[in-house]
DNA sequence: CCATTTTACGGGTACGTACCCGTAAAATGG
DNA sequence: CCATTTTACGGGTACGTACCCGTAAAATGG
């Protein structure tokens, strides 16, 4: 059962090797000064020789006396309209909760997805308030782009979640390939959709035309058309009132003009309320399907009223981004330059299994 | 940037608050004799009122003086026919990596998949070693049965991967919902298989009548047909001799006498075999569909030979078996009865973002 | 009522690392 | 050549927990 105590090798070892105190391995292990270059050497070798690698567990506790860092994170508010951004939260606290014994606070900041001001308010608090690394998700790109720059001149550590900024390279992101994303959904929709059916590509959302995301996805969606010279018309539906009155009534007109229509995919979370026209208008043999594990879709998706949901781990990605940001801070242990997550297919008979 | 000694309030602020030495409060906190009751309520009280939680760090590097905990795992040793194995004996070096610092080493044993008495020669050794803990693959059902009755008498902390032992509720399983793999498949061939074209079950296996994976899997297939009244005939395809000759031979027998099959599904890893027979006989618009991230299977998935392929996260169920172990063994956390791996759907578009 | 056992605790050390604070010995300065 | 600075190290303590080994005080036995 038990190995009897062969010490396995520490700081402790190396110093009696090189019959030196403890004081001077650490010195040579933390490259600090005060060691004669003879004696640097020789307890060196003896490292390299024993293959010495420092406990992580005691290192984290001594180091537990150093005092607590501070992280933030920022993304959209929560409400009934916005659920997704419950996920990413959620990931948030599960990182924290396993952090926090190793003195790492996150202090949780939101704004509101309509209101750019509100993301400039909170950015300005941020710099009030100095954390120690800063994990946001960049909805508005000019002020985005600012925050990145601001967090290199000051030399802070960051992480882009859930959509990254074109044309900054040097920005640390998790989360999906959006483009691909797109592309993904229009091969199942290309797989599942009978003849040559006409296909809606639905962007349901307060902001289109700076929305990244949104526009992103939907480049990638059209480039899988072109890319294998499908024959369907592909027809843009957009609506930037997102109530479900204002959606179903938009999409009544539309079908009126367009019976045909034979797959909706929409572009963001919102494909329940689509789920919701469809079935009071009859429509339930149209392909339908949108992105995202929230509560209403995947009851849509339970019921069938919804045929595919593609998923991106809103959940990993926020606890991703609190673990990048410890194991900087922590271990200097750089954050990797992209993180992309997988892009998942969830169905009606395999969505109990995912974790989101 | 730091926080001044705010001293968070461990086993000592408890001992000073009540008055007592640590090991009055370490004997409280382990249910240890020893401590009259009045003052085991008194600590007590100060424990809840604090919130106190043991810090890991500590509690760990405490314990690495108790020894090393021998854990072993068993499962079928790597060929090229059965590179599947490759992905948990990952799983199980990315754990151990983690945990060897803990004073955890993990023996890896492997057996013949086609040699049951191979299966038990391991089972004799490990009854001999006396591990701490055992993860292990049940291919075998009876000998498998016998080891977990022993596991079971010793309350020696096990579990199983990849597939579950049907009877045996006591058993800690993870790994994949085998039956709803299957019928996850079928939905999938019932979206995008054309008008009512016979399907093809494809078995291909050394063994067969037993092998519960294989069978059960089908079984979930069939029963999504049978639920949702599909009229498609299906055509079960055995074969236990899985070179690439005797099962392209079969199956251009088949394909004579039934040209007409519109999908097939391979209910393990060798899909690849069947999408090399697909390509030479020119049938290249049959839906293919099988299991598992292999080299072999992603290169066909890439070049469009194979359509969709269904994965379970076998790095995931390694990693995760050992970290149960660990996590029973070391901090007396129970292992969960059953945890069910995500059933991935990967195409041609979104494998490169699969983690396995 | 005194000897022995049991109860109920305290002291101390260890796990492996980080780092503060000393101090001889060597180097430097005038 | 002596005073001061620098170099090169050692001693010691802390992080929070686990557990071994003591020992007064209380309980028990005859």
């Amino acid at each position: 059962m038990k190995n009897d105590g062969k010490s396995l090798g520490g700081v402790k070892e190396i110093a009696k090797r090189a019959n030196v105190s403890l004081a001077t391995v650490d010195r040579v292990i933390h490259n600090r000064t005060g060691v004669s270059e003879k004696t640097r050497a020789r307890i060196q070798a003896i490292i390299d020789e024993l293959g010495y690698q420092p406990n992580v567990l005691a290192r984290r506790l001594a180091l537990t006396s150093r005092g607590i860092l501070r992280l933030v994170s920022l993304m959209p508010s929560l409400s009934t309209e916005t659920e997704f951004w419950q996920a990413p939260l959620e990931g948030i606290n599960r990182a924290e909760e396993e952090v926090k014994q190793y003195g790492i606070q996150v202090e949780r900041l939101f704004f509101d997805q309509n209101d750019q001001r509100s993301f400039t308010r909170q950015v300005a608090r941020i710099n009030r308030n100095k954390p120690d690394g800063i994990l946001f998700a960049p909805i508005f790109q000019e002020a985005s782009a600012q925050l990145i720059q601001r967090c290199e001149a000051l030399n802070l550590p960051y992480v882009l979640i859930n959509s990254d900024m074109p044309g900054f390279a040097k920005a640390c992101y998790i989360g999906p390939d959006i483009f691909h994303s797109g592309y993904l959904s229009a091969q199942l929709v290309s797989y599942c959709v009978q003849g040559h059916k006409p296909v809606l590509i639905a962007n349901i959302a307060r902001e289109i035309e700076n929305n990244y995301a949104i526009l992103h996805k939907e480049d990638g969606f059209r480039a899988f058309f072109s890319d294998h010279r499908m024959k369907h018309e592909l027809i843009r539906f957009d609506t930037t009132q997102t109530d479900y009155a204002s959606v179903r009534r938009k999409l009544q007109q539309l079908f009126r003009k367009r019976p045909d229509i034979g797959a909706i995919f929409v572009t963001n979370s919102r494909v329940s309320l689509v789920a919701r026209c469809l079935e009071e208008m009859g429509k339930k043999q149209v392909l339908l399907l949108g992105h995202d594990f929230t509560k209403d879709n995947v009851a849509c998706l339970e019921k069938g009223l919804i045929d595919f949901l593609v998923c991106e781990k809103p959940e990993e990605q926020g606890y991703r981004g609190i673990m990048a940001l410890f194991q900087k801070l922590v271990f200097s242990r750089e954050i990797d330059k992209e993180y992309l997550m997988p892009i998942d297919i969830l169905t009606r008979y395999n969505y109990r299994y995912y974790r989101n």
